[in-house]
DNA sequence: ACGATGTATACTGTTAACAATTATCCCCCC
DNA sequence: GGGGGGATAATTGTTAACAGTATACATCGT
């Protein structure tokens, strides 16, 4: 996949996000454009417009003239108000889109499943959770909600943080079966009810 | 106000911004970094800075090697459920935080709201948009929901552009008075119902 | 006349040098 | 011995030159 050539911030922005998510950076560290863009052997730009990205994303705090800092994940109770915002927005968007939805888009939901059923396979925490967020993004592009994805992924952001499916990589996979089948098939209260089960 | 002399990005995107909420730049136009820098008299560095943010913000849909496009704004039924989510936002964090809230941040939110009373007296659409948004904001960082603030500041971008208030900036102002004498004085029940009447 | 191909151009992507700011540490003074 | 002040170092902010990519246009072949 992906034939074309990725824009080095793209890149950049990608492995740092990485990096965050398994835990290579505790939440309070300072992150010092050199040693990224040394470790990356790229100069300081690209890694300058990832921190301003993953900034807007939510992983990172700027303060300026000091740099960025890894943000502290949400405590539990922020946590689940942000999860029931990003369960209305899915709700919405799939409601609104789903029977009007692009037949390529389908294919492009499909292979997000199999690259998570990858992941899963190989038990790599990490690549599951970004795996598990590209399917239901793949979804919500399917139905027409690209105007909200950005506001919808830095939700995910700050609940990845605490990603916690630690061990059950089966059932995170049958879960995202559950949802895809329906899904293909404009079946949309089944479609809901699977997201519903598969977010908490 | 603000003797802290700003860094250029900002100065750059908050004007660039500005520039997006009077309609100077239709939607659906492509920006380009030389002529935005010309125009600022600063080199394509800060601009393309601004961008990556603006992008995060909602205002710019980035596209790769080939620049950024001013974004068109939300359909009438995304942006209802867009201001649903914003409203839940601000009823979650005032109620959470504010009776906790920093005697010093009552000050912050008096001053935003003079401010929003100085572009109301002055009739002038653009700096009452902004200067509301300003508002709302330190009520939120008054009650600690800096954790939300990005998350609801994307959302508010994509309502600004449909921002419709022309006309009757007394009552505008008056809202945000019925806001904040509440808020100053601990009444929760109040300020959430008048922040009720303001979102809308 | 029409389409494919190659070239020119205009833009973004990246880099490295320079400027400005902030943090650190040592010295001096009290 | 403890606290302020100033040189020094480290880091971010900004700039301008260079490289790469996509578009537009002209040219060529049919």
């Amino acid at each position: 996949m992906s034939l074309i050539p990725q824009t080095v911030r793209e890149q950049v922005t990608n492995q740092i996000r990485i990096d965050l998510l398994s835990g290579r950076f505790p939440a309070g560290t300072m992150l010092r454009e050199i040693e990224l863009a040394e470790r990356f052997g790229v100069s300081r730009g690209p890694v300058r417009d990832a921190f301003i990205q993953l900034s807007h994303e939510g992983y990172l705090a700027y303060q300026a003239n000091r740099g960025v800092m890894v943000r502290h994940p949400p405590d539990p109770k922020d946590r689940e108000f942000i999860t029931s915002l990003r369960l209305q927005i899915e709700t919405y968007v799939i409601e609104r889109g789903l029977t009007d939805k692009d037949p390529d888009s389908v294919q492009s939901v499909e292979v997000a499943l199999e690259r998570l059923k990858e992941a899963c396979d190989a038990a790599e925490p990490t690549q599951v959770a970004i795996r598990d967020i590209e399917f239901h993004q793949q979804i919500l592009l399917a139905c027409g909600g690209d105007d909200l994805v950005p506001t919808w992924r830095q939700l995910c952001s700050r609940m990845l943080l605490t990603y916690t499916r630690l061990g059950d990589y089966n059932q995170a996979y049958s879960e995202h079966v559950a949802i895809f089948e329906p899904f293909r098939d404009n079946d949309l209260k089944k479609t809901i009810a699977a997201v519903r089960a598969n977010i908490k």
